[in-house]
DNA sequence: AATTATACTGTTTATAATAACAGTATTATA
DNA sequence: TATAATACTGTTATTATAAACAGTATAATT
């Protein structure tokens, strides 16, 4: 289920999606009440209702057909998954961190694209790596000096440039307001997760 | 000229594209008649009918925005355009400057991606935009203050935040080293060529 | 020269569509 | 356990929209 959405909402969605995709715009009421079998147009209107409240169209008052799509939720498997949030001790790809898949090609990049990423923070703005930011990952345990990598330590997973001094390795940001984190044995855990490869801003 | 189209009736073609492009749906008469100025309801009227009966549109009987679009100009290669160095006066999507063509969803931002610009230089480094980073770009007019817009200053092709103030535009760099650029007669050409809505980083 | 197509203004009518109000019943959530 | 959310039926008012009819003027075609 995509989260929040009831099933009878996600064939709402759907419905939506199938009319722009079929007849090149979006339903009315009425299309979706016989759609559906409604007898009552004000069932559709209140779903319509329940999905703008949260935040899956926008509706446009007072104009006929007045839909936006706001999330795009159609592409179901297709493509790389966008992960989002990371929950403490589960992997990556876990389900629930997925949300979304996009279409791209996973070979458009140096290595191939495993998953999006969805970067938290600034510590890596002097890379041109803002917050919100799609980072492109290859799915890895081999990463070299000076590359860009994710990694779990402990429960958080992190965006930091990857440095072996010796024996020891450290962590460094890209932003002077944050501090390096030395990987020592104070941290439970520390795995390596993949290699940054790219990046992709949705919104500008 | 498309074969057998008018001027005026080519611009109604173009405009019911652009609403379905942007707005998600077809025009309806009213808003025909009032992007194009006519007072009367029935030039929309006319118009469409006699593009139905060119058989560029087909129209739905008693549906509002039944307007469904017949022959598309189709994009032959598959993808986005990747657009690189640009020619002294030409248009921006003249297959000399076609890099390459990536497979993407077009309507993966918050409008349509129409092709991927190559940014020249860090004159927007402080938006995290940097030199090689592919601009995604919605092919439009139409811009509003302080967006990252793609520009023609007479045969120049640049990446910049729009600002208007007054009488008077500004492009803006967002790199303390560039100054801003007030377009005034002493260009001979400015023209917006699109909207930067997302960005692509292909190496990191 | 007559006819047709183009490009409109202006008006009216019927229908399509939005959107609010008043209900009922069931299922989740606090 | 009270409250909110979900999932509807049924009705009505208002606005949006399609589409026809009656014109005018000009350019293009037969």
């Amino acid at each position: 289920m995509v989260k929040g959405l009831t099933k009878r909402q996600l064939q709402i969605l759907d419905l939506i999606h199938t009319s722009i995709d079929e007849n090149g715009m979006p339903p009315t009421r009425l299309e979706i009440a016989n759609n559906l079998g409604f007898k009552s147009l004000n069932a559709a209107e209140d779903h319509l209702k329940a999905l703008e409240k949260k935040e899956f169209i926008k509706l446009v008052p007072n104009v006929s057909r007045g839909i936006k799509v706001l999330k795009k939720t159609n592409n179901k498997n297709v493509g790389l998954p966008i992960v989002g949030q990371v929950a403490a001790g589960q992997p990556i790809l876990a389900i629930e961190h997925v949300e979304n898949h996009i279409l791209i090609d996973p070979f458009l990049f140096e290595k191939k694209a495993d998953y999006l990423l969805r970067v938290k923070g600034e510590s890596m703005l002097n890379s041109g790596i803002r917050d919100g930011d799609l980072l492109v990952v290859h799915a890895t345990k081999v990463v070299r000096n000076n590359q860009i990598v994710v990694a779990r330590l402990d429960d958080e997973v992190t965006v930091k440039r990857f440095k072996k001094a010796g024996s020891k390795i450290y962590l460094i940001p890209e932003n002077d307001n944050f501090d390096r984190i030395e990987v020592n044995s104070k941290y439970g855990e520390f795995i390596i997760e993949g290699l940054g490869i790219g990046i992709l801003r949705l919104d500008i």
